[in-house]
RNA sequence: GAUUCAGUAGCUCAGCUGGUAGAGCAUUACACUUUUAAUGUAGGGGUCCUGGGUUCGAGUCCCAGCUGGAUCACCA
């Protein structure tokens, strides 16, 4: 009866109309829970001394006893055999199964527990709290016969089952859309999404470890920024209601971390969020990370010796081996990278020596090779344009691709002997570029003029082209010391090392149109 | 932005040339004290994404829209 009375009133407040029969069952599961004198949400801590992957690696293989053991974990399953029953619970380790049995929850003349609390009011998705002892079943499997158990926190909506037998997957959710969404449930239900996650934080931990050891310092800086710079991109625009000027989100972090190496710091590095208001898909997503690192008195050779050994060490941290699956390919991370240069490679897959030629010239390139073009995009665009449609995707093992064209590179050092080029690198894998290093401009007369360039470039309509930050060339007059620079980009390297293709994969809150309730939708109409 | 595919029960999916909306799991009730995709018996559950149109009749055909995926273009 208290089942139906709640029902009425839960469906007069009108917010409950939509409810489903299996979340209304669930509410007046709740409510009865209450009428027994149980919290369905205690506020009490529950110690745990245990975990479901230290039972099933340490039991069997180790014959470790775990008396009077604790643990949490949520209901993912329960066989129900009448007095006794099976459910395995998951806690953040993974799965561990239950033997409840009636006469041993409930010692004395009062079956309730059992009987009400447990067999009725419980369901898959409750977080519960057990204690007892491990044993093996009749059928192998490592389980916790149970002495004591406590619900620990209803759960009111209706998980998605996963069942499994022999290592194959039933009726695994893979809707995209519901995964991304309702990603609480998809790290819940599919075990493989937490790894990646996992491996994505390592990968985090070993960069920083790999450059705290080498003494640089993690800094911080603004990601609201009055101009955006370093890099070449459309801005997300808001504004500061007291000092009511525009403001942008942070595009690059680049022209900040130079700063600070004019600051006199030696090293400096940032996982920096980045906001770019451009298009969605599988590898871009509008905030993304990348870790900038810059490094004085060296040079982007050495920035290359550098990127290699990381790389080669986050391969070994996440698989314990310098070669990774990426689809159906296998990506060896052992240094050394190949290193070419980019003329020497659009000459080896187009035939054409590009090195001596000026804009005419490369437009007959780009229109011989079938590559279309913008009017009002300048030299270094073309080559990158010809590197992008006949190179680019070549590289499946690591290569650096090394001395681009000034044109395209307004914050770089021009090259030491080759006029007309600049030291830098992209580190390429998978057809893709992971990371964009080079030797810092530090010259502020030459940097000036590159930004004037830039200017230039902007008036002629490529809206890509850099804002002027008379700041930063500021900076650099004061002296900034040689310095090597490296932007690598985090998630895409998630991807390739957890051999995800997409990058919503690899961020755990993908950015998502957003959803319109029902309500709402009425009031619009 | 273009092309294309998809949206049906809480979840995974059937639903043919248009004719009363289906299955498995989940859920409810009962049975079962070592099961494991537990089992057996009996039930309940639907805005067929939304809105128009064609038709005697639309989950199905047509148009528009919404959301998502894939491919392409741009970007990292």
């Amino acid at each position: 009866m208290a089942g139906v009375f709640i029902f009425l009133h839960l469906f007069k407040t009108g917010y409950y109309m939509e409810l489903n029969e299996q979340e209304i069952i669930r509410r007046q599961k709740l409510q009865e829970i209450g009428n027994m004198g149980i919290n369905a949400y205690p506020a009490e801590l529950f110690e745990v001394n245990t975990s479901a992957k230290d039972i099933q690696t340490h039991y069997e293989a180790d014959k470790i006893e775990f008396k009077n053991i604790s643990i949490a974990g949520r209901i993912m399953s329960v066989r129900d055999m009448g007095k006794a029953a099976f459910c395995v619970i998951q806690d953040a380790t993974g799965k561990i199964q239950l033997y409840v049995r009636r006469d041993d929850i409930c010692k004395g003349e009062d079956k309730s527990l059992y009987d009400t609390l447990f067999k009725k009011l419980l369901d898959i998705g409750d977080i519960i709290g057990v204690k007892g002892y491990v044993f093996t079943t009749k059928t192998g499997e490592t389980s916790i016969h149970v002495e004591e158990l406590t619900l620990l926190s209803k759960s009111l909506k209706p998980l998605p089952i996963v069942k499994e037998k022999d290592g194959e997957t039933f009726d695994a959710v893979t809707d995209a859309e519901f995964r991304y969404r309702q990603r609480y449930v998809d790290l819940i239900i599919n075990p493989q999404v937490k790894d990646t996650f996992v491996k994505r934080t390592q990968l985090v931990n070993t960069i920083r470890d790999f450059y705290n050891a080498k003494g640089y310092l993690e800094v911080d800086t603004p990601v609201l920024q009055a101009i955006p710079g370093g890099a070449a991109a459309r801005p997300f625009v808001t504004h500061h209601n007291s000092l009511d000027i525009p403001m942008y989100m942070r595009i690059a972090n680049e022209l900040y971390l130079k700063r600070l190496i004019v600051g006199g710091f030696d090293g400096v590095y940032e996982f920096s969020r980045n906001f770019r208001n451009e298009g969605m898909d599988r590898t871009h997503n509008p905030e993304f990370t990348v870790m900038e690192l810059y490094v004085a008195y060296k040079d982007y050779n050495w920035m290359m010796d550098l990127t290699e050994e990381l790389i080669e060490k986050i391969a070994l941290t996440l698989h314990g081996t310098t070669e990774v699956q990426v689809g159906d390919k296998i990506i060896d991370f052992k240094a050394p990278f190949k290193r070419v240069t980019m003329f020497d490679s659009i000459k080896e897959f187009t035939g054409i020596d590009i090195s001596n030629m000026e804009e005419a010239e490369l437009r007959e390139v780009c229109k011989k090779l079938h590559i279309d073009v913008a009017g009002n995009i300048g030299k270094g665009k073309l080559i990158d344009e010809i590197f992008g449609a006949k190179c680019e995707g070549n590289y499946i093992q690591p290569t650096f691709i090394t001395d681009y064209p000034v044109e395209m590179s307004p914050l770089t050092k021009k090259h030491r002997t080759h006029a007309g080029l600049v030291e830098r690198f992209e580190l390429m894998v998978n057809g893709k570029e992971l990371a964009n290093a080079y030797s810092e401009l530090n010259d502020p007369i030459d940097q000036r003029e590159r930004f004037e360039e830039q200017a230039k470039l902007m008036e002629r309509g490529d809206d890509e082209a850099m804002f002027i930050d008379h700041d930063f060339l500021r900076a650099l007059e004061y002296g900034m010391p040689p310095t090597a620079g490296i932007g690598i980009g985090i998630d895409r390297l998630v991807m390739i090392m957890t051999n995800n293709p997409s990058i919503q994969d690899v961020l755990f809150f993908p950015q998502m149109r957003p959803e319109v309730n029902h309500q709402e939708k009425e009031e619009n109409n």
